[in-house]
RNA sequence: GGAGAGGUGGCAGAGUGGUCGAAUGCGCGGGUUUGCUAAACCCGUGAGCUCGUAAGGGCUCCGCAGGUUCGAAUCCUGUCCUCUCCGCCA
């Protein structure tokens, strides 16, 4: 969320950041219900200094009688209370609702802009796209995993339904040498490693800027329960600090997690989304930051950074994407998407996405830090950055290792992680 | 799953209806003493919101949400979490 006196201050700048980033909200009733609130809020107040005057006066009534006087005036006093608070409660309800809708703010040198067109490509990986003989076809990873017996989408079909799948034989351990790989890496890179809840509260699926349930949800929710299952782990571990004061001297909080991830993916279908692309369950280390506000925009790039270097080495090609204005959402101040080249769709896919929340996440998460010595808290910033999300990595792999000579050849800093150097067909 | 105990300030731990935003100890900050350090002593020390130029005032917060009452940390209900014992289990 945004703060609310910020949104009050600065109502041209907020209106505009919607527009721009396509997202309908009223701000003008926003302001309206705001000072309306605060109104009856002083006034809530000031009654409430009323009734406590009162009942503290009764304590030291000399009679019965002047007792029974002050008591009935006291009655008086909270029935006036109660109705003022029903306002405020109502008021508060309305104004928290838009105050959720709103995104926020955007980057300055973010690309404004509605359309895939305006996102920006700022800058490729290192290793060039693949250069097979004219002849030679390259098989996507679904044509890919059944010739070689890696993955198995008719028995997670059978088992779960459509978008599941059994990983088998070296996709198997594929996945779990990526996992170790990254991990390895950020662990280098000072964060703390966690494997976290596959699970988490809606309060903090909310607090991250994830809706658990309603009709566009990505969300699988338990039902008679209050949980969902975690479409990222961004969820547990911006949970982390939710609701908590953290000492400054603590700073950065550098964390990352491995977590199956959960995805309804309603309404999404097409080849675009074949195979691997566009799956209900999969399994992802993710990045994590909590920081001081000055040091945030230095971690963003930091992260991506580092998922460059996870993608260099892992040899596969790629773009780096600034991601325009109206593909944000509604968390991130800024967000950079690597988009790796997949030869099976012939084009590039993400598979990373790295966000600065600045302190909206923090604020809805009620996730503070404070200076020991200075007066008051302030609130945190997040962030977030896949380092591998494993079905697309690893589709990813397949696709671009396969050689002509039909083989499909690990990149070389998997390799410490895998007892295999290539894949070779069955039989 | 069954039975019990408990959740209070940075920590430990008092507090069973008004004088409690909360004793005391530790920790922390400042000071006195001291050649320096330590010890001892003294003073101070939660957060959010809000009114005020300031000094200073007001409201809220004792896991969370409700309820009773003029008044709740204290009584009642629900809920979450922690601990102990039993059962079960990977």
């Amino acid at each position: 969320m945004l703060d609310r006196k910020f949104i009050l201050e600065n109502v041209d700048a907020v209106k505009l950041n919607c527009r721009n980033r396509n997202v309908v909200a009223d701000v003008d009733r926003f302001v309206e219900l705001e000072l309306l609130r605060r109104e009856k809020q002083r006034e809530v107040e000031a009654c409430n200094q009323e009734a406590n005057a009162v009942s503290k006066s009764i304590g030291k009534c000399a009679t019965p009688e002047e007792r029974e006087a002050k008591k009935e005036e006291g009655r008086l006093v909270r029935e006036k209370l109660a109705a003022l608070q029903q306002v405020v409660r109502e008021t508060e309800a309305e104004l928290d609702r838009i105050q959720r809708s709103i995104p926020n703010m955007a980057h300055p040198d973010c690309p404004i802009g509605k359309d895939d067109g305006s996102n920006t490509v700022v800058c490729y990986g290192k290793t060039p796209k693949p250069q097979w003989s004219e002849g030679f076809k390259p098989l996507d990873h679904v044509e890919l995993g059944e010739k070689f017996d890696l993955i198995d989408f008719e028995s997670g079909a059978r088992v779960a339904g459509a978008g599941f799948y059994f990983l088998k034989n070296e996709a198997v351990l594929l996945e779990l040498a990526l996992e170790q790989f990254a991990i390895n890496k950020l662990v280098k890179k000072g964060f703390t490693p966690t494997i976290t809840p596959d699970l988490a509260k809606n309060s903090v699926l909310q607090g991250t800027g994830y809706i658990p349930r309603g009709n566009e949800t990505q969300i699988y929710s338990i039902e008679n329960t209050d949980l969902s299952l975690i479409a990222t782990a961004e969820i547990t571990l911006g949970g982390v600090l939710a609701n908590e004061t953290i000492d400054a001297d603590r700073l950065p909080l550098k964390l990352c997690g491995v977590s199956h991830c959960f995805r309804t993916e309603a309404g999404a279908a097409g080849r675009a989304s074949r195979g691997l692309y566009r799956v209900h369950q999969f399994s992802k280390v993710e990045m994590f930051v909590f920081c001081r506000p000055e040091e945030s925009e230095a971690f963003h790039q930091e992260l991506l950074a580092i998922e460059r270097e996870i993608f260099d080495d892992l040899e596969v090609p790629y773009q780096v994407v600034d991601t325009a204005t109206g593909d944000l959402g509604g968390p991130a101040y800024r967000k950079y998407d690597i988009e790796a080249w997949m030869p099976g769709r012939d084009a590039y896919g993400e598979v990373t996405s790295t966000s600065n929340c600045t302190d909206y996440q923090a604020r809805r998460l009620n996730a503070r830090f404070k200076v020991k010595g200075e007066k008051g808290t302030q609130y945190l910033h997040t962030l977030n950055g896949t380092a591998v999300a494993i079905s697309r990595a690893l589709l990813s792999v397949l696709e671009l290792g396969q050689r002509e000579d039909g083989t499909i050849v690990m990149p070389e800093a998997l390799r410490p992680y895998l007892p295999f150097e290539r894949i070779v067909p069955k039989n």
